[in-house]
DNA sequence: CTGTTAGCGCTTTCAC
DNA sequence: GTGAAAGCGCTAACAG
């Protein structure tokens, strides 16, 4: 193996035919005599020419790359998310240009700017971003951007489901069973004032539409509050949740925990064992495989990070997909 | 936000100067009077200048892009693996340009290829190419190359533990603490042949250095052995791997499970119930903080993930790290 | 200290 | 069908 890489010129040179014949070639273009042609990628095969996306993009001015900016790698859902998008977009001769924000909406915009300076195709964004002028703006200078995960506000395109419906859906459905407490275990609204969590609010509406209530009341009421002749309990902060979790399973009324994440669900996988009911949301991974079978909502990441892709590149509004109510056997 | 991205030479138009001390100032070299420089890094920031790194690229020779070539993001390892080197490439101002191999020979190569054309500083793979050849081609073209988590072999720069000799104190240790039989729990072995499982190799050659056999006498008894007073198994296929550990917690001598992957190590905490002993290998995530607190070794991926970003950029020879065998309950 | 200029490798007209 | 040439935006070397 040489060197030095291999560049259209070379190849003309070795081919003794102009530059533009080359790129014609490699790039298979119309107009040009099948033989030459051939003559050419054969050259090119044997002295592995690789084109120079740089010069490419610069030239052309439009990238194969799409920018993917998520939270962190720490969760099911990223990871999954993030496989899906790597494959549609390979499928699409597109690469994957990966960074972290970790929940910080300062590093998020600088992930945006190096992007940008890189001439990304596109962006797909977990965001924390409140601000929505932010991306609006970007989006009215030319970059395309689809959000996932967390819906950004304004008119971004967006991919995924309506998760106040879903969880709404999933409450009715505990409801419909009879259980006479339920516990929401959600610590992570604990962040709500200071981040967007986007998904998990819209959740916590839906559990809230599903109990009739809305957050004003919730508030004047407390964590603890019934409604009917059902109680209810919502476990909003982190401070041990897990020994609270516990606490609410000894209960007499039959209790049942819905967590608006796995992350959650496993903790409450315990209760089982005293006739608690969970319910769960994600399903991603290992856990969509447990016996017995968990109910709860599978979030369709495969699909999500393919119509991602999909959008981005083909300049979609978004979509709202299905998502499905698994029914379980711990509820 | 106009519509048009800002160049060197609108810049150089709308201060009055040349590109040359736009450059000068853009990338605060020295010879440049501070009051110009301070005039343009003004009118950088007011007219959003971002730098086209695809032209600097193609100019220079050199980006700022590390590839990174992983087998999927399923399990702990790859996503800690990614985070922090993504976290050490972003503080040394590079970005993290990330393919998936899905462990196939092709694709990795796919991956090389598209990173080659994107002209990256360096790759930092977990490879499952068994061609030695073919990466030292590459370096002797002028590709550096790190390999983390899997050795590649022939003299490629690797940065990671001694997991022979981590897995070798590990069963001594066991050993040590008086089981009259060990499980070795590695199912990915049954890919051996086909595929560079390089790690999952080596952890296995340290085993059997504990006990003081070798492969080919393994071999030739089959997957049950003893030697001495103590009695080995070693569980090498994924085929209802889980139900055989169950059966092996069931001998009446007391049993102790190694597992060279906490995948596995997952499977046989169960054991623990009926008085077997459970050491883990990996020790990321959650399991690290298992009560009781888990034995075995504990993979430093988090440096491992540095130093491969920063033997990449400074060209070092690659490095075994320390690795650490944590002392715990459960064995 | 600052300006000028020649590329980097490729795409894309526009002639022939 | 093919060739020639003008950029894309930036860097770097060389004058002034």
């Amino acid at each position: 193996m040489s060197s030095r890489k291999i560049t259209v010129k070379d190849l003309a040179q070795l081919c003794g035919v102009s530059i533009g014949t080359i790129d014609r070639a490699i790039n298979n273009r119309g107009g040009i005599n099948p033989e030459t042609k051939q003559k050419i990628l054969d050259a090119a095969a044997k002295y592995g020419y690789v084109k120079n996306q740089n010069a490419r993009t610069l030239s052309s001015g439009s990238s194969n790359l799409i920018g993917v900016i998520i939270f962190n790698l720490k969760n099911e859902f990223p990871s999954a998310l993030l496989t899906s998008i790597e494959a549609e977009a390979s499928r699409r001769g597109y690469s994957t240009l990966i960074m972290l924000s970790n929940y910080s909406e300062k590093t998020e915009r600088d992930c945006v700017t190096r992007m940008r300076s890189m001439n990304v195709a596109g962006i797909i964004a977990m965001s924390v971003v409140t601000d929505s002028g932010y991306y609006e703006s970007l989006i009215h200078g030319g970059t395309r951007i689809v959000a996932v995960g967390n819906r950004i506000v304004g008119d971004i395109p967006y991919v995924g489901i309506d998760d106040r419906a879903a969880m709404r859906a999933s409450t009715e459905y505990v409801l419909a069973r009879g259980y006479e407490r339920l516990v929401y275990v959600a610590p992570l609204l604990e962040k709500a004032a200071t981040q967007n969590i986007g998904a998990q609010s819209e959740r916590f509406s839906g559990f809230l539409d599903a109990i009739g209530l809305t957050e004003a009341k919730l508030d004047s009421t407390g964590a603890g509050f019934s409604s009917g002749q059902v109680e209810y309990e919502v476990i909003d902060r982190y401070d041990s949740y897990e020994w609270r979790i516990a606490e609410c399973a000894k209960s007499p009324r039959r209790t049942a925990f819905i967590c608006p994440s796995d992350t959650y669900t496993v903790k409450c996988l315990p209760t089982l064992e005293r006739g608690c009911g969970v319910i769960g949301f994600d399903r991603l991974g290992i856990i969509g495989s447990l016996i017995p079978e968990l109910s709860g909502i599978a979030y369709p990441t495969e699909d999500i990070g393919r119509l991602a892709v999909d959008c981005l590149l083909d300049g979609g509004q978004g979509q709202i997909l299905p998502y499905e109510l698994i029914f379980g056997k711990t509820v």
